[in-house]
DNA sequence: CGAGGAGCGA
DNA sequence: ACGTCGCTCCTCGA
């Protein structure tokens, strides 16, 4: 019979986030046991569960029962495998996840309702304008018929298409906004149909009303970049960018008067691990020295000491593209420069942190012969197209190969983080609790009289998760609700 | 019910 | 032809 522990990581090493093994594939590979499957007791869904005989509903429960309890039983007896990544990360963070997901996230529900209010105020008002304008009216949500509305009735010039209509995405509409009403209209329009039905009414229902907290998962296995995830609610999609839209997080406030919530967010965790990664020394010595790094790229490709905010923001681009491995083209189009400007601010990057670019070939060469990339704690992911003749295929298996060993990397460090800190509050008895994740910030539920207190110790913690040589930075802030932890 | 378009976050 | 990942909404046609 085989290990239970091989048996779920074999699959999930070679494959994460694209295929896990549900309790029926575990029945059938470790106990070579066949379950009922819901969809034949409910012919694919056609019968209601309740409607069926009580003896095939029995049947189908209990195995779903038995089956788990076995599963316990066999898991119990194992021993975990000699698995750095399983034993130090992913089985102590399972804990982790538990308490957040217990301690449950408390909503002001009478913020969301006013704000819904006057989203749907908006929305009305702002229709009513889109009709005006078109002349007539139609369903503002429905791109098809904005399209034909544009680009039929209107004749405006369309500018994109999708694989089956013209595009109407906001980058379409923002061109056409500059010399159309109804484009800017359409856009606000979008922008308060979103909050209003993912952030208002998708949100309010979810609150229990005993507690009046929501209760989101967390998903440990579904990302193929190491990542958690989060559903029912999504907590890490909250708006935080979006004009209006920082409001809803308003709403999102402590358990009682007593306690504030601290946010703390580490600060370019991504380039920090490119730098700590390749070990260029202009980069880690811009961070050693606690020189804004954006404004150290600003001057290395600039060539001048006297950087203005636009050049710094163009540098600010390049850092972070640069990481994702992006091309010239679309780089000149996010910033409005040209294609040519964009391939020598590239090759600007990569001639002043030369160990950057050697960096990345070295793990492109490396994929190559190994058929997988890691991370800096050793965590391994195949990518078997690596060496795909189809140059489109074989180009974003580089683009993985690069990425994931920093992407990944930072989503290690923070759930170092998260082990280390549930510890500590155990340790020291604080009433103060973890209650998100949203990838590189950790929000906190704490009274007022830990305040001090927990700030030092967690900016503490997750600075020192790794030692090397540089350090990583935290941010913390505090407030009544999580948007004054901005 | 699923695909496609759109948009939110990191 | 042109960043990755994931979640959720809405429409529309099967």
């Amino acid at each position: 019979m085989s290990n239970i522990y091989d048996t779920i990581l074999g699959e999930y090493i070679k494959n994460p986030g694209k295929k896990w093994l549900g309790l029926d594939d575990l029945a059938k590979k470790l106990f070579q046991y066949e379950m009922i499957s819901y969809d034949s007791v409910t012919n694919k869904g056609k019968i209601d569960f309740c409607d069926i005989d009580l003896e095939t509903r029995a049947k189908y429960s209990g195995e779903d029962v038995y089956m788990t309890s076995l599963l316990y039983k066999k898991q119990k007896e194992e021993k975990v495998p000699d698995n750095e990544v399983l034993q130090n990360i992913e089985l102590p963070l399972l804990e982790v996840i538990k308490e957040i997901e217990l301690n449950w996230v408390k909503i002001d529900k009478k913020i969301l309702e006013d704000l819904g209010v006057i989203f749907k105020d908006e929305i009305v008002k702002l229709e009513k304008a889109i009709f005006e304008e078109a002349g007539c009216e139609f369903n503002v949500k429905s791109p098809k018929q904005v399209g034909e509305i544009l680009f039929e009735k209107m004749w405006l010039a369309s500018s994109k298409k999708t694989k089956t209509w013209f595009s109407v995405d906001a980058e379409v509409l923002e061109e056409l906004a500059r010399e159309n009403n109804i484009a800017k209209l359409l856009l606000e329009h979008r922008t308060f149909q979103k909050l209003q039905s993912t952030y208002i009414e998708w949100l309010i229902p979810l609150i229990n009303q005993k507690t009046w907290k929501i209760h989101t998962n967390y998903n440990q296995i579904v990302t193929s970049t190491g990542r958690l995830s989060s559903t029912n609610p999504n907590l890490q999609n909250i708006p935080s960018s979006v004009w209006i839209a920082w409001e809803i997080r308003w709403a999102f406030i402590p358990e009682n008067d007593d306690n504030i919530l601290i946010a703390a967010d580490y600060s370019q965790v991504e380039i920090r691990v490119l730098a700590l990664m390749s070990g260029d020394e202009n980069l880690v010595n811009a961070f050693k020295n606690d020189i804004d790094i954006h404004y150290n790229t600003a001057k290395l490709i600039f060539w001048k000491d006297e950087i203005n905010k636009d050049e710094r923001r163009i540098a600010k681009s390049v850092n972070f593209w640069v990481i994702y491995w992006i091309s010239p083209f679309w780089l000149a189009k996010m910033l409005n420069i040209s294609q040519k400007d964009a391939k020598s601010y590239i090759e600007k990057f990569f001639e002043n942190y030369p160990k950057v670019k050697s960096f990345f070939e070295e793990v492109i060469k490396k994929t190559e012969e190994t058929w997988y990339t890691e991370t800096m704690f050793g965590r391994k992911r195949y990518i078997e197209w690596i060496n795909d003749r189809n140059k489109m295929i074989k180009q974003s298996a580089e683009r993985e190969s690069m990425n994931m060993p920093i992407q990944w990397t930072a989503a290690d460090i923070i759930k170092f983080a998260m082990i280390k800190i549930s510890k500590f509050l155990k340790e020291n008895n604080l009433k103060s609790k973890m209650i998100m994740q949203v990838h590189d910030e950790l929000v906190f539920d704490v009274p007022k009289t830990e305040k001090e207190f927990m700030e030092k110790n967690i900016k503490e913690i997750m600075e020192n998760i790794i030692s090397g040589a540089i350090k990583l930075t935290v941010d913390i802030e505090s407030g009544k609700n999580w948007k004054e932890c901005k």
